[in-house]
DNA sequence: AGGAGTTACGGGCATCGTAACCATC
DNA sequence: GATGGTTACGATGCCCGTAACTCCT
């Protein structure tokens, strides 16, 4: 069991494929081949079905083993940037996760700040919803993700306040109201938006015992600002996740005031490496000044 | 870096020799040499400080990597166990650690027992006192160790309790009464067991408002009961810790009735080999019964 | 002298790439 | 035939052991 063999079985797993694994890493489909063969003679159990139709499955053995190697290869990634620390230079990379919102308006602060002050880490940034990145965090395949909820919780580290609006077209009924209540919502045509804030919204509506009259389910943030405008129906959506400018568009505020808590998430933050912990501890006081404003 | 790298490492820092390391390893001193000074010219920092007269001293650094690269192997050893087991054979090994009474009145019915379930899994056994089977556990040391507690907290799987008893010699004043009152004690010669647990006839004495009078200190429980039946003193030890037959000598209770627990640590269970989790399992159903009773 | 670790030298092994070889769509 | 994975085969490199060497007590 080579280190190379666990870094190669984690890539084709992670890709779903012997060739793209090959090309992400730089070296040859063979090489990987080899590399996979060479663990499975020496566990003696299969670890990947190769299969025409459904590309590479995991086996049951290979699901078993995964996480420790991500484990093993996260440990060796924290004792070489230890090295690179010890030698007074710094190195390595932080693996985000993030959802559009948060990519849109928070990141690219830290990153800015980040980068001058580490200037030779590499950030690689994967987007996604706010599921998929807590799914990633569990599979160790970013180090640190951002999350959304409705309480901050324990395992989050809070940045920001987010305020649910509503979302109208102008001239809409609702327009004269200074803000809107929530139960007003729910007699217009409602346009939700699946775009990761989905179970949020359903969350605040229950907590009022009453849910919208859902008639389109869209994810892409600008097909549903459009939609708005023709006048389709309304929505409600955090506020950080609108564009700076909403013209041809009303937003105000939700009665009562519903908020919603952006922060990172970084579960294994004793094992993580200086340059992750350094990150985060970078976006806590980036964003601490502001949340004793808000 | 190589597994067989982290594991001379390992193995150096256990042992405090390039030596001794080489034989516990079944390898040459030259190839311990080649794997540290590998390690140190690829880090490009020391890892050790090779002193004459303090032997081997380990760095700045490596101390700092230690932890990780425990880590490793450790996981490096659950994935060979898996692999073992989807196999269908059973292999790996156990390192256990204990202090005297729990080696001798626990450990055996245990370990009896999980031979003949797992007859392919080897136990190595560590021993030594209280304080130093916590030491190895959180430095990877051992996968699991006894301990005792004045109260069994969450991090300690509870496996029995044990009364602590006063030890008197035939003839003494306190004969006659049927239990010892904690505070009478205070007023005879008293050889305190250093064996591992002084700390909690230490507290004890101290719930009661009083303190023993030490006249010995003494770590070998048989010195202890010779000097009680030579009429040097008193003492008060766990049930436990005493060999079966206690010829003139007297046990006794003492009033209040004062417990231990005695149980196992296994601070990293999620993060263990099938091996270890079986054992610790196989332990707790082994002992269930007999707490119901007691 | 001798214990303890380092350095030379050689053998063996395994990993990787090129390239030929299958198998499926 | 194109795509995707497996199998030869040769080369590079590294890991280990024997043995000579150095340093300190």
């Amino acid at each position: 069991m080579t280190w190379t063999q666990l870094t190669v079985f984690s890539k084709v797993v992670e890709m779903g494929s012997f060739t793209r694994a090959a090309e992400a890493l730089h070296m040859s489909q063979s090489a990987v081949s080899h590399a996979i063969a060479g663990l499975e003679t020496e566990f003696g159990v299969l670890l990947l079905i190769r299969d025409r139709r459904q590309g590479i499955v995991v086996s049951d053995f290979g699901r078993r083993v995964l996480e420790p190697m991500r484990v093993i290869l996260n440990r060796v990634a924290q004792i070489e940037q230890e090295a690179a620390a010890a030698q007074g230079l710094e190195a390595g990379t932080i693996r985000v996760g993030s959802f559009p919102s948060a990519s849109a308006r928070l990141l690219p602060k830290i990153v800015s700040v980040f980068e001058k002050q580490h200037p030779h880490i590499t950030i690689v940034l994967f987007e996604g919803t706010d599921q998929e990145v807590i799914e990633w965090l569990q599979d160790r395949i970013i180090d640190v993700g951002f999350a959304a909820q409705s309480t901050p919780g324990p395992d989050m580290i809070p940045l920001t306040k987010d305020k649910m609006v509503a979302v109208l077209p102008k001239g809409h009924v609702l327009e004269e109201n200074d803000g809107v209540s929530i139960g007003s919502l729910v007699d217009h045509p409602f346009i939700m938006s699946t775009g990761g804030c989905e179970p949020l919204i359903e969350e605040w509506f229950g907590r009022s015992q009453c849910s919208p009259s859902i008639k389109f389910a869209v994810r892409d943030m600008d097909t549903i600002l459009n939609m708005v405008r023709e006048g389709l129906g309304i929505t409600m959506v955090p506020e950080l996740s609108l564009p700076d400018t909403t013209p041809h568009i009303l937003v105000k505020n939700v009665q009562p005031t519903m908020w919603r808590y952006v922060g990172l998430r970084c579960p294994f933050i004793n094992e993580a490496t200086p340059a992750v912990r350094s990150f985060v501890a970078l976006a806590q006081s980036l964003f601490h000044a502001e949340q004793v404003v808000s």
